[in-house]
DNA sequence: GAGGAAACGGATGGTCCATCCGCAAACGGG
DNA sequence: CCCGTTTGCGGATGGACCATCCGTTTCCTC
């Protein structure tokens, strides 16, 4: 990635406010905020959020980036972990975990196909550290035969959006990731 | 429920043919119908459509009612089986196979609230034969304490959710049913 | 402080939702 | 069979939202 564009004073100060209301929007469980009145809001133009953000996917992303990290963050501590199982332990849980704090992390990482190539990238990176962790675990028969890569990115989704029917429950969240991770470990 | 407001021949046939076009698009993939457009693929009025089915809700539940109903069949018949495990067995994995297959189902069944009152009914009965059966499990000693029957429906609407992720996937549902399964069980 | 580049903003056209009401078709008694 | 009543039909319509486009404003550099 080169460094990064340098955005003119106004339009990094724009940038930042509606990214503020809608994170602020969306913490309030407002899921469906309509593009004007977020404009409105952010005390900015409709022409200025699309500009910054072409759809609302790439908002999205814009306000899951900060997750992201913190994601990208625990699997590159988990995919370290001596015992591959503690390592599987930690990438589920904080991945449920962080999914249900974030309703945009849970969008973009549910989601098929991204709009901004950053994100893109970030989770191509991010397959990769748990593949790592994933082999591993294989490696040393702690886990189910069969189990990709794939599989675990769509299960955490899953439990993601378990965890969020009526109402995020972080209690739940943790409660899934605990069943999922027993049902995960090779059949003894 | 009264046995059925019998309904008059025109209005039984175009019911009939909007359901038909919407279950036609809705397996080919086609999430995001305009009202319009089903309207006009079913030789159909706006008006008849939304006279059916006054959003977009209720025709989901109209849609999902045979799988629902294949649903509750399973429920009963996992709640019978003399083996509470096995029963468990057999609800999650028809539970999670019927969500991957029916999209409505998937739908309905994920959502909060409902909009026919029909639905809502149907929907606690098969609660009410799932909880008789997780009783029977807890009884038994042979499932995580803990569990409630809510986070079993949540749970099979997460697999669910999960294995659609990148096109509906049986066989990945099936796999991911098993893996909860086990996790499931009480630790030995 | 002047020139050029970058960003702003909101009017605009397009799509879809959902309603409403004049009209047509179906039912049932005579 | 026919006609009155009732039920359902259809599509024009208004409102909400999306996304774009371009004249105007603001910022940066020299």
């Amino acid at each position: 990635m080169p460094p990064a564009p340098e955005l003119r004073a106004d339009a990094a100060r724009n940038r930042a406010r509606v990214l503020d209301v809608a994170r602020g929007r969306l913490a309030a469980g407002d899921t469906a905020l309509p593009m004007n009145v977020l404009a409105g809001l952010a005390g900015v133009g409709v022409g200025t959020v699309y500009r910054h953000f072409p759809d609302r996917r790439a908002l999205l992303e814009a306000l899951a980036a900060d997750s992201l990290d913190r994601l990208d963050a625990e699997a590159r501590a988990a995919a370290v972990e001596p015992d591959p199982l503690a390592g599987l332990d930690r990438l589920l849980r904080s991945g449920v975990r962080l999914l249900v704090e974030d309703a945009a992390l849970q969008e973009v990482f549910s989601g098929t196909d991204t709009s901004t190539p950053a994100a893109a990238a970030r989770l191509a990176e991010l397959t990769a550290t748990c593949d790592e962790l994933l082999q591993r675990a294989r490696a040393a028969g702690v886990v189910r035969e069969g189990v990709t890569v794939t599989d675990l990115r769509r299960l955490v989704c899953g439990l993601g959006h378990a965890a969020r029917i009526g109402g995020p429950d972080p209690r739940a969240a943790e409660a899934y990731a605990g069943i999922v991770l027993a049902g995960l470990r090779a059949p003894s």
